[in-house]
RNA sequence: CGGGGCGUAGCACAGCCUGGUAGUGCGCCUGCUUUGGGAGCAGGAGGUCGGAGGUUCGAAUCCUCUCGCCCCGACCA
């Protein structure tokens, strides 16, 4: 993408609105615009972010062996009034109704259609267990939202609901979900620590909170120190093997991790003095096992083995894909701008032409873009130099390719590293074999 | 939902107290010079001052109502 045709609006200035780091780099990169209060509209390089948060989710979610499907943001009333929930949620939930006056509402989540879906297909124990998911725009009518789409009325969530006969079998659907989600946030490059939680209203026994952590959080957390260097990616353990998954989630639940509101000063003493950490963080997923809170009201049953009827124990998973695109940035920054991971970043590379015109540089920079048309940036703009630094670095590239006219005229290309400022000089093909490897 | 603040050009702001017909910086357009970390000079475009009503010869400015946004606190992916 050349950015001179590219919609890639940065700002010099940061809008007086935002207060935090990952909401200012936000509007400053052009990654989304405000339209009102808690709602915003991705513009394109936000959007390829959201759309690669959203992708590592759900390749993780399908590795666990959840299926996604996708569920409506428009609800009927009704459904919630069979849980109960229709009268609780009170104010934090959109309500509206249609031209016939039949009362709708916007989903702020979806325990009790996915409960009403499902419950008109599962008939035996035989079509449990089974856990589905779908990654969709929620709406919570915060009294006060804020810090851009950390804190949005609308926002884009991953949740996941499994279904399963028996309390044995929905702890290990739990457990699935536990480790898929460190596997998720780890491959997007962020650490996360799963923290003992309140279930709060949605209700419940087992729930853990999944806390990112960012100097810039919110949250203040307090975790043995042996949560850093873990790497879950390489935890083989596979879906359906209930003692090693058993294990495994034994093994990660047992050190100790917690949140101010949950901390425990007689158990926080227990830790070795070296391995204690206090940080910050922020939340970026929530997992709850809830029992039959659902499939009761909503009358979801199916036939057990010994033919009676069995409420099946569910649990919900949620991941919120808007919000860790702020948070990968309360984690990624410097003053300079954002500096996104590999994984998630919206373009590989920036191409600098530092001397648009200069026949060289022309050369060499369409060559690089022509090599990696879909993963490159390039800034064919007329503009002085620092202006395209400035504007690589903010937007956060993983590399940037530096080509001047002293470089170019040898066919050399300067490489540098975004996350860790490193550059080195190098060949044309040497620099194209470090970005494609 | 309680408390506070702000709406003036794409962005950041001044002007308001003490009414006299809108200004600064950045950005944008044209030209020349410049060219490895947000250039310089010259010329130019762009705002019914959030909206409605009122006071007044005259309202960005004073009064009333209204809409929107932000911040602090209690709640949440």
């Amino acid at each position: 993408m050349r950015l001179t045709r590219a919609f890639l609006p940065t700002l010099k200035e940061t809008p007086a609105e935002a207060q935090i780091v990952s909401h200012r780099l936000m509007l400053r990169a052009g990654l989304i615009r405000q339209t009102s209060a808690g709602i915003y509209a991705w513009l394109p390089a936000g959007l390829r972010v959201l759309r690669k948060v959203e992708q590592i989710v759900r390749e993780e979610q399908d590795r666990a062996g959840a299926q996604e499907v996708l569920m409506p943001t428009i609800q009927p009333a009704d459904l919630w009034q069979k849980s109960g929930r229709y009268d609780d949620y009170g104010k934090e939930m959109l309500r509206i109704k249609d031209r016939h006056e039949r009362e709708m509402l916007f989903g702020p989540t979806n325990e009790e259609m996915i409960t009403d879906i499902f419950r008109s297909y599962a008939t035996s124990y035989r079509d449990l267990p089974r856990n589905l998911y779908h990654i969709q725009w929620k709406f919570r009518d915060e009294v006060r939202p804020r810090f851009g789409v950390m804190r949005g009325r609308e926002f884009l969530m991953k949740d996941a609901y499994s279904f399963d006969l028996t309390k044995e079998g929905s702890e290990h659907s739990y457990r699935q979900m536990f480790l898929a989600y460190l596997r998720t946030f780890q491959r997007m490059g962020l650490k996360a620590v799963p923290m003992r939680a309140d279930t709060g209203p949605i209700g419940g026994k087992l729930s853990h909170e999944f806390i990112i952590l960012a100097d810039t959080g919110e949250s203040t957390v307090f975790y043995d120190s042996k949560f850093e260097g873990l790497d879950w990616g390489g935890t083989e353990v596979g879906n359906d093997d209930v003692p090693a998954l058993k294990a495994f989630f034994e093994e990660v639940t047992a050190m100790y991790a917690a949140t101010e509101e949950m901390h425990d000063e007689a158990a926080w003493s227990g830790v070795d003095a070296a391995s204690r950490r206090e940080g910050k963080g922020i939340e970026v997923g929530h997992i709850f096992h809830f029992g039959t809170k659902y499939s009761e009201p909503m009358g979801l049953s199916v036939a057990g083995p010994d033919g009676v009827a069995v409420a099946p124990q569910m649990g919900s998973y949620g991941i919120g894909v808007s919000r860790l695109v702020a948070a990968l940035i309360e984690a990624n920054h410097d003053e300079n701008g954002i500096k996104w991971p590999d994984a998630v970043a919206p373009w590989k590379l920036s191409i600098l032409n530092l001397k648009v015109g200069d026949a060289a540089c022309d050369a060499l920079c369409e060559k690089l873009h022509a090599a990696m048309p879909d993963d490159a940036i390039y800034d064919d703009r007329p503009d002085r130099a620092g202006v395209k630094f400035a504007d690589a670095d903010l937007m956060g590239f993983p590399w940037q390719a530096i080509i001047g006219p002293r470089g170019a005229a040898a066919g050399k290309v300067e490489l540098k590293r975004r996350m860790t400022g490193e550059r080195e000089e190098m060949s044309f093909e040497e620099a194209l074999a470090k970005l494609t490897a």
